[in-house]
DNA sequence: TTTTTATATTTGTATATACAAATGTGTGTT
DNA sequence: AACACACATTTGTATATACAAATATAAAAA
């Protein structure tokens, strides 16, 4: 479905605002199939976005500041997710010793092991969006993207 | 900045992923700085398209149902909505006479001076982002979104 | 050493998202 | 009329976003 028949648009739309939407509603469509995709392991798409990059630290604790810088959304509370995620064990949570302002955040074994039995799930919904387009078309669309978001 | 270096991954990202990345992302992007226009007119983007939703009605009245069908985000809450910009004299509701299960919600003068102010800067912020891609990259990025988000 | 400044994180408040349950109203059936 | 069912909206609860203020610690300056 276009654009102007998701949101019941009566008007023609000019194409730098058609794109604006397109890109907001495709965004929450995205969202939206892959929060089905964690609810039965009862995780949000951004307390699954921190364990995703703690994983990524190999074993290296990560801080509030490092995980913050990280997250697609620059604006989320570091401090809350982690909260969440300490309350279901997923995650460990230290005063650096070091520096004693710092926080050191690590991934548990029960978060390694839910980020695992997830790795299908979520390579497969990546793949769902991408798999009726060519190789040509998806580095178009990446390349695209990136030209539009550098302005 | 590719999408690699914003979220400081250190592994090449296959395409479907990078997509998907890019999307989310992007999405920030531009809603961050929308949010900045909005805020000296102390609404939410949110508030802003219940308000662009209720102009589109040309003097009808829409109810809640219909609002909430137009809404980007299918599951925003138009109640809640609709309440915040009441208290701000930015729209009426009044129960419908005919079907009293039913709620008319209408723009008010204030609520439509508000768009008319806002209208220039929405569209500079729909162009910014344009500004740099010629007609056809602009085409190409529309139809590769659509295409995408229908599978 | 005390003060100032910078850094790292937490907390508070308002708003919005997500979803289920509750409420109120209209329609059709017996 | 009484009942069941569908429709439209509201309300409740948990989570997340957005941003400012508060707290704690470290480093630099006086």
């Amino acid at each position: 479905m276009k654009i102007e028949e998701e949101i019941k648009s009566t008007v023609v739309l000019a194409i730098s605002k058609k794109i604006i939407l397109n890109i907001l509603y495709t965004q929450n469509v995205i969202n939206d199939k892959f929060a089905e995709i964690l609810k039965p392991y009862d995780i949000s798409g951004e307390q699954y976005n921190v364990l995703r990059i703690l994983r990524g630290q190999k074993g290296c604790p990560a801080n509030m500041c490092s995980i913050q810088e990280r997250m697609l959304a620059k604006t989320s509370n570091t401090t809350r997710l982690v909260d969440k995620l300490l309350l279901k064990a997923l995650v460990t949570r230290n005063v650096c010793p070091e520096n004693r302002r710092k926080i050191e955040v690590l991934i548990t074994k029960k978060g390694l092991n839910m980020l695992n039995e997830l790795d299908p799930k979520v390579v497969e919904h990546e793949i769902f969006f991408s798999k009726n387009m060519n190789t040509q078309e998806l580095e178009s669309l990446n390349e695209l993207l990136e030209k539009y978001r550098n302005q």
